[in-house]
DNA sequence: AGCCTGACTTTGT
DNA sequence: GACAAAGCCAGGC
């Protein structure tokens, strides 16, 4: 694991609170997935200074298609790169369908080559 | 105000 | 190494 960002309560200072709190500052995360990369919540949570609450990045991810920019949250897997929130979308294979699209394979709903296509925010972002 | 529920993760058995 | 348990905390009721 990358850096750990000290924990604390608060966020990061430097930054920009998003005007809807929680939701939109993770939405601003996964927006930022490159094409054909993946992330987790955990690297999300760590990322946003709460790092022991990676269940709210998903629970932002259930409320994410009432988000006004697209939120491609089908990058966003656990962290054995498992896509456990597939039934969460219209249909079941459509996460599975979006990953392969960006030439992200799935086996068995586990993302082949997770590690390196892993993206981490708290490295590729930094703070 | 209080209780329940997670698209998670870590830790202990 | 599989399984259970427990923290985590914002929302919904």
């Amino acid at each position: 694991m990358p850096v750990k960002l000290k924990t604390t309560n608060n966020r990061l200072q430097n930054r920009q609170p998003s005007s809807h709190g929680f939701f939109a500052d993770v939405y601003d995360v996964v927006r930022q997935i490159p094409r054909g990369r993946v992330t987790t919540y955990g690297a999300i949570a760590v990322f946003l200074g709460t790092a022991l609450s990676a269940r709210m990045v998903g629970w932002a991810m259930n409320a994410s298609h009432e988000a006004f920019t697209e939120v491609p949250a089908h990058r966003v897997v656990n962290r054995n790169g498992m896509l456990t929130g597939k039934h969460h979308f219209k249909t079941p294979s459509l996460m599975e369908e979006l990953l392969l699209a960006e030439d992200i394979v799935i086996i068995e709903e586990i993302v082949q080559n997770f590690k390196e296509k892993f993206w981490d925010p708290s490295v590729e972002i930094g703070m």
